[in-house]
DNA sequence: CTTGACCCTCCAGTCACTGGAAGCCTTATG
DNA sequence: CATAAGGCTTCCAGTGACTGGAGGGTCAAG
């Protein structure tokens, strides 16, 4: 199968595939043609990197993930070990947005938004904090 | 004042500090030995610039605000205009986030994380919508 | 006079792609 | 059989916002 039949089945852009086979992911073997012939195992494999990353997990994690899927004497205790500290991660990670959230919600909604130069949102970010 | 007390006063590090003047941020002039000398404005803006990134603003945002800062003319709505927009998209970023952590919680839950190879985690990541 | 803490510039690397140029291959149509 | 459209190839450069490090100059204290 070509690269763009793959894009399709995998949703992944066709630079991403080969972006993909640069980094070692997957490997396709080529045509006489020098195009990329994907196996059915190349598809599965990028559909499976697809959804990892989805789930927002690194390149080199979706590597470790890959290597755990194809060993099938792997513990499922080192799976759960990388997705609870991606987990931790994300849930960070929404903790920062939200409180960023609550402050910039406040400050908009704190700021007339009209033609009047006086600003609460500019206030804030000039506060001098050394004063 | 030197680049290392202004980057204790502004909360920035050196390396950035550098680089916000590298891209034009802030210009301050510069001593005969080369040092940057940051007058009390540098630092004012430096400040500024600090908490707008804490709050998530990219780098141009902040050099609109900057300007709109300066301007005294402005009209609040242009800043208000900015910020929503940040806002809206601080919201769909933790919105993102949250069905990632959802769908991760359940897998990892899911999981006994033990010895034995098999692993729901995987196997979702695997599910063939192809099939 | 030396030591250590500053400061300087410039280059390279990060992460995960993405865009674009230049050129070959394939397929459909006239 | 010629041509045109579209798909494939490689390679290079850019993204955002820094960050690390090499290599070297400057300054204040003891």
């Amino acid at each position: 199968m070509n690269i763009g039949d793959v894009a399709k089945r995998a949703g992944l852009p066709a630079k991403t595939i080969r972006y993909y086979e640069d980094i070692g992911l997957v490997k396709p073997p080529r045509d006489a043609n020098g195009y990329r012939a994907f196996r059915e195992q190349d598809v599965h494999k990028l559909a499976f990197l697809s959804r990892a990353r989805a789930l927002g997990f690194t390149i080199e994690d979706c590597r470790t993930l890959l290597t755990l899927y194809e060993d099938q004497t792997r513990a499922s205790a080192d799976v759960k070990t990388l997705a609870e500290a991606h987990l931790h991660k994300i849930e960070d990670k929404i903790a920062q947005l939200q409180s960023m959230r609550d402050t910039l919600s406040e400050l908009v909604h704190a700021c007339a938004g009209d033609n009047r130069p006086d600003c609460p949102i500019l206030k804030d970010l000039a506060a001098d904090t050394n004063a």
